[in-house]
DNA sequence: GGGTGTAAGGTCAAAGAAGGTCATAAAGTC
DNA sequence: GACTTTATGACCTTCTTTGACCTTACACCC
């Protein structure tokens, strides 16, 4: 059940959670030799998984000694849902952008599982399907509403 | 009696009754070709027999590694949820309505604090503001969604 | 310092592998 | 015979995987 992609990123995180400095270095071409596929793999799962909504950042070099340098964002709790807000979700925001959101923040112990899920549920394509104004916009607003209201003081 | 659909029907329930984790993972061709049946059948009997109001919830994903993932709903007829689904169906909700309801749920100890604040602040007026189709049809079905999720065995 | 060879990683389009939808035909039911 | 439920097939959307071709960095040589 669990396809190339999936399996390159659970390896992948695997090797970050070990990561004493919160980076790592790979290689593109060992990696893709390991998993005996395209070397074009690697970066598909680095494009889809390893985002920034993620909280991931990622850098490469090219040449001789290329690498690929995965970093996780650490961020103080308290700060990730104003900076979430301001950098990433804006006037408009797709589902898969949110969802990565929402799995990042449940990562983080800010959302319960049941938050996160309620948060889904309203959030998905079939919730806000046939919506006027255009469904990116209503999502980036009701996201930035449930996560202000998740800042207030007397909810702690 | 003993039709295709019916006994696809029976074959899913029996698998999931002997999930712990109150959900499912099936693949939609694959149940088709147990069946040697066309893959959309499935889809029909997801359709007509797992629906919500039946107690079921499925979810899916396509593409390479894609999954039927049905989910089991916890269904106490006389409970508080249901009795406000059906109030539901087919209907309309006004903020009023919402907010009077979500105020039970919290006091009857079925939402937290957290959970109730999430979700006025996505029903609330300046949410679904300026909506088309009608805020008060997408605040029902919004409420419907958020509910059904609340009732998910697998978050227990 | 400027070629140039080699060793990385990047991009993009197309093929493949799922599941979804919808109109229509077939089978039951009354 | 009319209505409802079930079944199929053609066509669509989404997600994954691959391969051909491109760009960048370094090393080495002259």
């Amino acid at each position: 059940m669990a396809n190339l992609a999936d399996r390159i990123e659970e390896y992948i995180r695997q090797i970050l959670a070990g990561a004493e400095e919160g980076f790592i270095l790979l290689q593109r071409g060992t990696l893709a030799n390991i998993f005996s596929c395209a070397p074009s793999q690697i970066n598909y799962v680095l494009d889809t998984r390893f985002t920034v909504e993620r909280g991931f950042l990622v850098e490469s070099r090219r040449g001789g000694g290329g690498y690929l340098r995965i970093m996780r964002l650490e961020i103080n709790p308290d700060g990730l849902i104003q900076h979430a807000m301001r950098q990433l979700i804006g006037d408009s925001l797709s589902q898969e952008r949110a969802y990565g959101l929402l799995e990042r923040l449940y990562e983080e112990a800010i959302l319960t599982l049941r938050e996160r899920e309620i948060m889904k549920a309203i959030l998905a394509r079939e919730g806000l399907g046939g919506i006027q104004p255009g469904q990116d916009i209503i999502r980036a607003r009701l996201m930035k509403r449930m996560l202000t209201t998740l800042c207030r003081e007397d909810l702690e």
